[in-house]
RNA sequence: GGCCGAGUGGCGGAAUGGCAGACGCUGGGGACUUAAAAUCCCCUGCCCGCAAGGGCGUAUGGGUUCGAGUCCCAUCUCGGCCA
């Protein structure tokens, strides 16, 4: 209606466990039950009469969808990430540099990170086979999509890996497992960690809320600091570093033990054997718990001294080496020095454990307690034989400490990430395969695009066997192939991808969803990104939208896409809670069913209900009272125009000229409900509709011209009412194709206006007059009012403020 | 514990620093009807008062301002995310 090309599409994000768990408990296909649940869902919103253009829709299960998917892996796959350009780069250059190839050159050359790597490889040897060896581990370390041992959470329940988003208190977040274990498998991750600095960063390019915002930026978790080396003292391991990342250099001489998570690698080698039996079985204890379980500031702190000691590189002290949970291997280094006196968890520990608290940091308000102390101040305590930063405000003594550690080899200045790279891979049958093959000769090797899709195996058996190998490997025809590279038999990969993958960039494909040369026409692509506005929950805040913004980010760097992030404008609408307050669910019994709703009060009311209910963002609760209240709403709307006894047009509806009140009232609801559509202030818009029609109802001559405006507003509300109006109005044209009413800023605008009289800030009297009334007038007329003059008691005002247009405040 | 957001009638909620409670629901009264539904009209924040009228009110306490639901400080409660 107001001209725009809106390209307003509807899809089906559809692999995932629910559908795979159905076809393990019926041996339905998921592909059966998906499809039955997109004809669901897709009917009913056509019921309530959306106009999504359903030419463009998708479903990340076709396999010409998922063939893009796995197209953009390969692109992952194929790709390295270069920091010096800070860019992603396809990894054929990585392979030219590290083998001199003549072939560009110019443009390996001018990259640092190429360059230091060509120099490790020169060292790596003149043997033709070592340093072939070199450049196919470098190649294969450097992916975007690699593999690598990690430990995972694996379900019991589930028989399957889980994210480390899907658990939560220890248990499956999915089904409410109970046994979940930490266990090293073979992964497949995505180096979204290359992309930390730019997700950070672009945030300040797009307009979300703040707090959206501000979720990813903890998620991504960016600390500036230090990786110090420390020495251990005793035992097999006596000399190796012990390195460590800390954001408080400034309190090194506060260090008095250190602590290792139990997974650390340098456990097994440092422990003295007295402590031996101690440390494993506390290990083994560890992986039973959650991330949340082991840091928790309020759970009792555990852990084990492993015999061994470290050496304090600025002071040489020699301190004690434990292990403890609430060190995690997944942040830093895995590894920590523990200052008790400035750190609340060091600080519990070492009082539980009777270690040594030494102060090194004095409060800048002398009255402050120093145990326990995080914040900024002074530096105490912090002279050693070589360097001191005693007296030294925090902030410069952090420069002073880690400039000096790094002039000594012993550390550097480090910056460290929350964010860890993404575990792509999930040992299940209802996703996208992997479209890779495992050679005993050439190891990891991509298939050719051309020969994607790689489609699932048609299988009966959906369980995974309990080996926590995937569904997939039971499929032994599929798995068995050839490899693209030498032809020598290969097995395929049978990890498929999570269920994030599809919904990662599927709004490109909105935008070109038959094609089948490519994932998306870059001409297309250029007219219609960036997305202007992306609806969807508070749930996606960090999860969806960091991994979508990232692949987007890769599609950038790569020239796939020419912006730099996809969503220009993000809202977040509030759930809908049942009648009860609480979260719908099937077992609370509180679920409000659309298709019942729709029966009874049709559908124009569900949506206008919705929208009516409260602000788009919020949280709010249903009530079918409400739901009566805009069908009312409706219904009047509905006599207004068509008599209900004769089913004809009402005898009170004709070619008249409008008053000037029903004009204004007009022309004020066109601007409001505008102005509110911008806005997204639905509820409001309706309201002003609701006053409108109220007003109208009552007329007993109702003019087509005005009658025929409101029913262009109402429309985008409520099309199904509003095109039967349009119809009965006498147009055989639907009104999608009107444009939109302008209003008239002089129609609209009052003549007369009822001021408010305050005396000291309270209201005394209310006074009319004419909107155009200069101040002195309004002020002579306030003044005038008997009410006011009794008000003041004799008094003479101090002051007179005249707000225009909205009150008279007389001050005495 | 940290970060973010929010606290307004019986309920959902309105309110560019300018008349708090728009609009809707609920409840009450009335009209129409044999009756009911639907519809229409009136009332509906709390307290005092027969009334006219007055007082109090936006979680709590303070502050800025001629004027604060709105801005600032502190506290409490709830929600979300993180640990």
């Amino acid at each position: 209606m107001k001209g725009f090309n809106v390209l307003h599409p509807m899809g089906w994000d559809a692999f995932g466990l629910p559908a795979e768990q159905y076809a393990i408990d019926t041996g339905t296909h998921p592909s059966i039950t998906t499809k039955k649940n997109i004809n669901t869902f897709r009917r009913q919103i056509k019921m309530l009469g959306f106009s999504y253009d359903w030419d463009r829709e998708v479903d990340t299960t076709d396999p010409a969808y998922f063939r893009w998917t796995q197209w953009i892996f390969l692109k992952l796959f194929n790709s390295y990430y270069d920091p010096s350009w800070a860019k992603a780069v396809d990894i054929s250059l990585l392979e030219d540099a590290l083998a001199e190839k003549p072939r560009r050159r110019s443009e390996w050359e001018s990259s640092a990170f190429l360059a230091s790597w060509r120099k490790a490889a020169q060292e790596a040897g003149n043997d033709p086979q070592q340093r072939e060896a070199f450049v196919r581990k470098t190649v294969s370390d450097l992916r975007l999509a690699y593999e690598n041992w990690v430990p995972v959470w694996w379900c019991e329940g589930c028989k399957a890996v889980l994210a480390n988003e899907e658990v939560k208190d220890g248990k499956c977040d999915r089904k409410g497992h109970q046994n979940v274990v930490r266990r090293p498998m073979r992964q497949w991750l995505l180096r979204i960690t290359a992309y930390a600095d730019r997700l950070l960063e672009d945030l300040k390019l797009v307009t979300w809320s703040e707090s959206i915002k501000e979720m990813q930026r903890n998620w991504i978790g960016r600390s500036e600091g230090a990786e110090v080396d420390f020495e251990i003292a005793e035992g097999p391991a006596a000399g190796q570093k012990l390195r460590v990342f800390t954001t408080r250099p400034d309190t090194l001489f506060g260090a008095t033990y250190m602590v290792l998570s139990p997974e650390h690698s340098l456990v097994g080698k440092i422990t003295a054997s007295q402590q031996r039996e101690a440390v494993h079985a506390y290990r083994s204890e560890a992986a039973r718990k959650s991330e949340l379980e082991r840091t928790s500031l309020d759970k009792e702190k555990t852990g084990v001294f492993t015999g061994n000691y470290a050496v304090n590189p600025v002071n040489r002290d020699k301190i004690p080496i434990w292990i403890a949970d609430y060190v995690l291997a997944s942040y830093g280094t895995g590894a920590i020095m523990a200052v008790p006196a400035h750190d609340t968890r060091d600080f519990e520990f070492a009082q539980k454990f009777n270690l040594p608290v030494i102060q090194v940091v004095q409060p800048p308000d002398p009255k402050v307690d120093w145990h326990g102390f995080v914040d900024d101040g002074t530096s105490v305590n912090s002279t050693g034989p070589d360097v001191s930063i005693t007296g030294l405000p925090t902030g410069e003594a952090k420069t002073k400490i880690t400039a000096w550690l790094a002039e000594k080899g012993l550390g550097k200045k480090a910056i460290n990430y929350k964010l860890r790279d993404w575990l792509f891979s999930r040992q299940r049958y209802w996703g996208e395969p992997i479209p890779v093959v495992h050679c005993e000769k050439c190891g990891v090797v991509a298939i050719p695009e051309t020969a994607l899709p790689l489609m699932l195996p048609e299988v009966t058996d959906y369980t995974p066997p309990a080996t926590g190998e995937p569904p997939l490997a039971k499929a032994t025809e599929w798995l068995n192939t050839v490899c693209p590279q030498c032809g020598g038999p290969a097995k395929r990969e049978t990890n498929t991808m999570p269920q994030w993958a599809g919904s990662c960039w599927y709004y490109l494909r909105y935008m070109d969803p038959k094609n089948s040369q490519q994932g998306w026409d870059p001409a297309k692509e250029r007219y219609w990104m960036p997305v202007d506005l992306y609806i969807g929950g508070a749930e996606h805040a960090v999860l969806h939208l960091l991994y979508s913004r990232f692949w987007h980010k890769f599609l950038f760097d790569r020239g796939y896409v020419s912006t730099t992030e996809p969503f220009t404008r993000l809202i977040n609408q509030g759930m809908i809670l049942g009648e009860d307050g609480q979260k719908m669910s099937k077992s609370r019994g509180n679920v409000v069913n659309p298709d019942s709703v729709i029966v009874e009060y049709g559908a124009d009311s569900m949506r206008l209900y919705e929208m009516f209910m409260g602000p788009l963002e919020a949280m709010k609760p249903w009530n079918m009272q409400g739901v009566q209240g805009v069908y009312r709403f409706l219904q009047k709307a509905w006599r207004m125009v068509v008599n209900e006894e004769t089913g004809r047009l009402d005898p009170a509806v004709r070619d008249a000229q409008a008053d000037e009140e029903t004009l204004r009232l007009l022309h004020q609801t066109i601007r409001k409900v505008g102005g509110d559509v911008e806005t997204f202030g639905f509820n409001t818009a309706i309201s002003a509709m609701m006053i409108f029609v109220n007003h109208l109802a009552r007329q007993e001559v109702r003019p087509k011209s005005v009658l025929e405006s409101f029913v262009l507003i109402l429309a985008p509300f409520s099309p199904h009412v509003a095109e039967e109006l349009w119809s009965r109005l006498g147009h055989n044209r639907s009104l999608a194709h009107e444009p939109w009413p302008q209003y008239d800023e002089e129609l609209a605008r009052e003549k007369q206006l009822e001021l408010a009289v305050q005396v000291n800030g309270k209201v005394k009297d209310r006074i009319v007059v004419a909107a155009e009334a200069d101040d002195e007038s309004v002020k002579a007329v306030a003044l005038a009012s008997e009410k006011v003059i009794a008000a003041l008691g004799g008094k003479t005002p101090k002051k007179v403020l005249v707000v225009k247009g909205r009150l008279v405040n007389i001050v005495v």
